[in-house]
DNA sequence: GCGGAGATGGACC
DNA sequence: CTAACGGGTCCATCTCCGC
């Protein structure tokens, strides 16, 4: 098995930069990229904040409201994702240029294999993330943290560890004591609450956690994530770098009101049916399920869904199946006050490529 | 026991 | 004055049910 050589690139705090890039008077200013969510002036969630918005304590997730409290200087904008993805997608085309094995993770990272580019060399991986962060600073005048490791899991880990504009590499023999000096929450995939459990069971730290044997991990987490764990504290990650097809769409909103009406409902949900339409008539898709989402005013969230017949593409059968699953959902819980709701299709039937790919499986 | 369907919850950006 | 809180996606797991 050859030595593999991968590359983690992100875009600094994409939404904030790219605003930053074409209103240049915002530079040296603090800014919060903001989702409102139309319920009330500042009701919603900063996406992203600018370092100078950092300093002032302001960070992703935070409430709108609460941001603003923190400083009087600070910038709100609405975010834009039409245009972050155009941008993104130059960005995306320059990086994937640079490598082998291409996989666009979200709006602003990637993961690059360049095994073959290096000839396994992590000297060479260095030439190879300088020369992509610099045509991106050239062509798009966006800066980019990078980390190269032996896996996704190292380089992601790796991208994180110098921040805006920094670029680590992390050979295989640096793997070890590269992961000593984080912490078990900064292992992707491992959050808050694994990151509690295990501490519970004292284990802190990811040598400790190293030397945990599986078995304990499978017993606390399940046989599939106890592994999982386990290979990560070790740094070990065998997932391939490859292009990812969608599994569902989804669209999701906030009431201007709380409401139990499945009526009401149904009449908001055209927009979100329209929308997911569309896209999968873009993507040439046909679902098979189709889901509500239900989230109270407490956060609590619950979902109802409806396999169909044969496969759908169109928006009448969204919105009757969903018509049919609020009428359900209510008449079961008619006291259920709903702030949020959402829509999504899944369970697509094979693409065209698929198709075409389960031929030569035999 | 197995696969599909459905529900839930964790995780990440 | 206080509390305040988005949207999109993936994946694992569990349960139920018909075979």
């Amino acid at each position: 098995m050859t030595q593999r050589v991968i590359a983690h690139v992100d875009i600094d705090y994409f939404y904030a930069q790219a605003e930053e890039l074409r209103k240049p008077e915002l530079k040296g200013k603090p800014i919060a990229i903001c989702m409102f969510s139309g319920r009330t002036e500042f009701s919603g969630a900063v996406a992203t904040a600018n370092y100078r918005a950092r300093e002032l304590g302001v960070h992703a997730g935070m409430p709108i409201a609460f941001a603003k409290k923190k400083s009087k200087e600070l910038i709100l904008i609405p975010a834009d994702r039409a245009y972050y993805s155009e941008v993104s997608a130059r960005v995306m085309d320059i990086l994937r240029a640079h490598s082998d094995e291409f996989e666009q993770v979200g709006i602003d990272e990637a993961y690059l294999d360049i095994t073959k580019k290096t000839q396994s060399s992590f000297v060479s991986a260095r030439k190879i993330a300088q020369d992509a962060k610099a045509q991106v600073l050239e062509e798009e005048k966006l800066t980019c943290s990078v980390g190269v490791g032996p896996n996704k899991l190292i380089a992601k880990m790796a991208s994180s560890f110098k921040k805006p504009a920094g670029l680590t590499i992390v050979a295989p023999a640096e793997v070890k004591d590269f992961l000593r000096a984080m912490r078990i929450a900064d292992l992707h995939g491992i959050g808050p609450k694994t990151v509690e459990v295990l501490a519970e069971k004292k284990i802190t730290t990811i040598p400790k956690l190293a030397q945990t044997p599986v078995a304990n991990l499978q017993e606390w987490f399940g046989e599939n994530k106890g592994l999982m764990i386990h290979e990560k504290a070790l740094g070990e990650d065998d997932s391939a770098v490859e292009e990812k097809e969608k599994q569902q769409y989804s669209r999701i909103m906030t009431l201007k009101e709380d409401t139990s009406s499945p009526e009401k409902l149904f009449e908001e949900s055209r927009a979100l049916a329209d929308e997911l339409a569309k896209k999968s008539n873009e993507n040439g898709v046909h679902f098979k399920t189709v889901s509500i989402m239900l989230i109270s005013s407490k956060l609590e969230a619950v979902t109802r869904s409806k396999t169909l017949e044969r496969p759908a593409q169109k928006e009448e059968e969204i919105l009757a199946t969903a018509k049919e699953l609020f009428g359900q959902f209510f008449s079961e819980k008619p006291g259920f006050v709903v702030r949020r709701f959402g829509l999504r299709v899944s369970n697509f039937s094979q693409s065209a490529r698929e198709k075409q790919k389960s031929i030569f499986d035999f």
